[in-house]
DNA sequence: ATTATCTATAGATCTATAGATAATGC
DNA sequence: ATTATCTATAGATCTATAGATAATGC
């Protein structure tokens, strides 16, 4: 039963990603506690040997989720300056983002939750909204610092805004719409 | 303990204003039908005589915030066409709003869940949103019907994006900053 | 007689904990 | 001996239904 204190890390690490995923597709209520082990292949009851609550958990699911969408973005811009923001764009407003939310953007598929739980949550959040938007301003057009970050601001709202909009309707038709409309005047626009 | 027919349409209306509220309030999952019904002033029991589940009710409460929403769009226009949409984008990017999520928007307030939910909420919610885009259009700039149209899709995504972070950070001077950057660039921009 | 609402409860969840088990790490 | 994980369960929910009650409306 027991395992090595390195795999028991590996099995923590597992149920965060495990609970990133579930959380963004099924909301914090969709998904209960016994169930999410099982999906990551282990027991209701060794949860609460890893975390002190269900929304310790969302904690930690939610920097998971914040980290790796920085670390994408990251990943272009280092990879190619230039083009980096028409393709973070063109990624964040897509059909396959759309219909993928478990691996997709944190705000975007657990935004209402998040403004009800309480802390620690919050501030992982906060702290993740404010990674997006310094990793988004220097791709921003504009002369100082202080406009490129309110523009990062704008670009990022109307993101998380669009992806909301695409996945809450129910015509894939109007859906496209609203992607192609949001990225269209961020390729064209500022 | 029975009341008159008109009484008690009129309480089948009291329980679908109460939902809208507190489904906005405390999300899908935040509420019960039991709470719910309490609050409305009545028991858990009558709840099944009026709809035939938990989420139709969702779907009678979404319904009603989004006309609601849409009338007060129309009535800031019918007063004054040439401010209405600097009185809009105000009421809709203030702190008021997001500190009184129970009679703001519902896109905001529960697009997560509505993502989550089936037929026939989804197709309320896809309603509400088309009628929202179609009252926002002839307020923008833009020389062809088309052109404003979705000008008012990226002024609605971008409204709701930041309400959405707005509400998740745990911080007031950052959920002001995402406000007012919105806010000027929809009053300065196009 | 009909029916809007009430009380009471079934049956299925859900979070969290208690105590057992068995493999690791000293 | 320690501890990561397991089984089992407590206690509190939640949606939905069954049947009783009492006032309306024919």
């Amino acid at each position: 039963m027991r395992v090595s204190r390195e795999q028991a890390a590996k099995n923590r690490e597992h149920v965060i990603e495990t609970a990133s995923r579930l959380f963004r597709e099924k909301g914090y209520s969709g998904i209960g506690v016994a169930d999410l082990m099982k999906e990551a292949g282990l027991t209701h009851g060794g949860f609460y040997g890893n975390f002190a609550s269900k929304e310790d958990l969302m904690g930690a699911a939610c920097a998971h989720a914040f980290d790796a969408s920085a670390a994408r973005w990251a990943g272009l811009i280092e990879r190619d300056p230039e083009t980096a923001l028409a393709q973070i764009v063109a990624q964040y407003l897509s059909r396959r983002h759309v219909d993928h939310p478990g691996q997709g953007c944190a705000m975007a598929a657990l935004g209402g939750d998040l403004a009800r739980l309480s802390e620690p949550v919050r501030g992982i959040t906060s702290a993740g909204v404010r990674t997006q938007i310094d990793v988004l301003a220097p791709l921003m057009e504009g002369g100082g610092a202080q406009e490129q970050r309110r523009a990062a601001i704008v670009a990022y709202a109307g993101m998380v805004g669009a992806l909301v909009l695409a996945r809450a309707v129910d015509d894939g038709a109007l859906a496209d719409e609203i992607l192609g409309a949001v990225r269209d005047r961020m390729g064209a626009g500022r």
